[in-house]
DNA sequence: TGACTTTTCCAAAGCGCTTTGGCTTGCCTT
DNA sequence: AAGGCAAGCCAAAGCGCTTTGGAAAAGTCA
């Protein structure tokens, strides 16, 4: 385990030269290039990172919040967009600096970050509809981008989102065209953007339909099984089957356990008596094939955001993105078995069930 | 955001005595440390931690080289490590830093590390049978702590283990005293310790019991509703209903999901047709009171294991522990609703299911 | 051949901290 | 009064790299 300076001294070369040769400089000779490059191979010399970070200001890392608390849990779309993210590194030789902080001592967190240098950039997620933390890394001058957007992306940044707005438009269309006139939104926490977006988007596509906001029954909250379930029973447990909705959306796969485990427990089928439509961020271990009706769903895949998060942010860290590049994935409706006609409708093309499933 | 020259100027004090005071060393004086910490505080001054890290020679990190691969899947049980392992090292002030690296680039990441001082220490996880890196981590000189071991744990190192051979055993013990003859274990990897061990665990409690190896339906594969689903209806589908399992044994709640939608889709009821026992390593968002049936499990959190990691790594960096304390935590069974008497014996208690399913 | 580039290498100055090894004071002994 | 001892402070030497500003050697052109 050499350093620069006995190498150098093995060589009869000076610091400077062996320096320039491992970095790909042209100031320096083939033959000495190759003469370093043997030597260096050779004693296994690898720069010290701390010394090369002290003297270039690069860190060779980007670095993330991560939220930590009782009351937090970090979700398991964390681990996928993380593994993107990973793959992506790897390519660029960055490493991924994670500094814990809970929620009420964030701001700090990121002045530390920014005063000891120790990351080149970071990335923002989970952006909140007050967002502050768009100002404060921008006045911290740490290179960012930020993983969705807050309501309004005030004086413009850089940010990679999907458009829930879309996708949800989308999926409320299908299932008003299947002749769904009642609609239950079991959406995530609106205290999120992307939370929102989506509610505008259902809403949109209410009133293109002529339906008043009013056929939609909304509910908000964090997007786990217990949720699901919870609100899928105060929904149906006790609802008039002549007036209860016939259309689900659901903001999270795993929110849609908890409802089909309440649909499975009343007795109701899908997709005879509810329909139901589910966004997948596309997890391997949770497939919406995996469920015991096939389900519909919008998708996009949030490991394939996390290793695009990571190549911009490189590349905005390098200088090699303008400023500023405000990136919207569309996302895919992709039909499977968990949507058909309302039961209204089903009555009249009963003689076809299977069609009417696809 | 001045360093560390400029506030020994604006204090007319020297570099060195700044520094000693902001690090709480004993030599100087109560008044000029008040100045000190008073002047650091107003203008915001933060040690750079890569000039720091270089003069120290510690990092102020710990480490995990992180998996990736178009075939590797991080799995959900790493995010609340993760999280837990955060929670921890808020209080100790250390960051995690992540090295991405293809199964096969491992070594290479682990030589980068020791070369590059970039971590003061790392943590192994996912112990195979053949675990290499122990020796490699060791030869290298970081200071390291294994979450799980590998079968063979030569030469003695320090680790953090769960007790998977009596989880397993407690729980085919349990199955067995319910009465049930043929059990299934859809088990984890045997690639990987754990689940070596859990068999062992299994195969032991059969033994005890008078029940030849045989009398066990073993299969191994990834943990995931896929393979759940997929060997379930493998082991059941045209399975005799005299000579099928009665008890299945299962390594995660993913894989149970499957197994469980195998079961309703073959028509099988749990308790009353088969009986199954689960692994819970304690997911927010997937409780086994989420199920249909609310699983009897064996229980460990995993999050709690990540910040039991996270302390006695920074304690075994900083030399506060001893060298190779192997620490094995016990695991309990928490009996729920999918357990109870093997179908041949309810007929006899059929009186009282309420009772028997408890 | 002499002047002018270009190539190839180097000494030394940082980067911003910690830490060693003193140097002053002022105070206490004897 | 002289010696001894803390207490409180500082100058300077690293830590191991990158990078600036030359300088020497080699090649080019008239």
């Amino acid at each position: 385990m050499v350093n620069l300076k006995q190498l150098s001294e093995l060589l009869e070369l000076s610091q400077t030269t062996i320096s320039r040769a491992l970095n790909g400089y042209p100031e320096v000779g083939e033959k000495t290039r190759q003469r370093v490059l043997e030597a260096a191979r050779k004693h296994g010399y690898k720069p010290n990172s701390n010394a090369r970070k002290l003297a270039t200001g690069r860190a060779g890392s980007i670095g993330y919040v991560l939220p930590v608390g009782h009351n937090v849990d970090l979700d398991p779309h964390f681990v996928e967009f993380l593994s993107g993210m990973g793959e992506h590194a790897l390519t660029r030789e960055v490493d991924l600096s994670l500094t814990p902080a809970p929620r009420e001592r964030e701001t700090e967190a990121y002045r530390r970050i920014a005063a000891s240098r120790s990351v080149d950039g970071v990335y923002l997620s989970s952006m909140r509809n007050d967002e502050q933390r768009i100002s404060l890394v921008r006045e911290l001058g740490i290179p960012f981008l930020a993983h969705g957007r807050a309501l309004e992306p005030a004086n413009g940044y850089a940010f990679l989102d999907i458009d829930n707005e879309g996708a949800f438009h989308d999926a409320a269309r299908l299932l008003l065209q299947l002749g769904h006139q009642r609609l239950a939104f079991i959406n995530g926490d609106t205290n999120f953007a992307f939370a929102v977006h989506r509610l505008n988007g259902v809403i949109r596509a209410m009133n293109a339909h002529g339906l008043p906001v009013s056929a939609l029954q909304h509910h908000s909250a964090a997007m786990n099984e217990e949720n699901g379930y919870r609100l899928a029973m105060a929904l149906f447990r006790d609802a008039d089957p002549a007036t209860r909705p016939t259309g689900v959306l659901s903001a999270s796969m795993f929110s849609t356990l908890g409802i089909v485990r309440a649909f499975n427990q009343l007795g109701m089928r899908i997709p005879d008596d509810v329909s139901i439509i589910t966004h997948d961020d596309v997890f391997p271990f949770l497939k919406p094939e995996s469920f015991s009706v096939p389900l519909t769903t919008t998708r996009s895949s949030i490991r394939a955001a996390g290793a695009r998060i990571c190549e911009r942010l490189v590349n905005i860290i390098s200088g090699k993105e303008a400023a500023h590049v405000q990136e919207i994935w569309p996302v895919e409706l992709i039909v499977r078995a968990s949507t058909g006609p309302a039961p209204a409708e089903r009555r009249i093309v009963r003689r076809r069930p299977a069609e009417a499933a696809e």
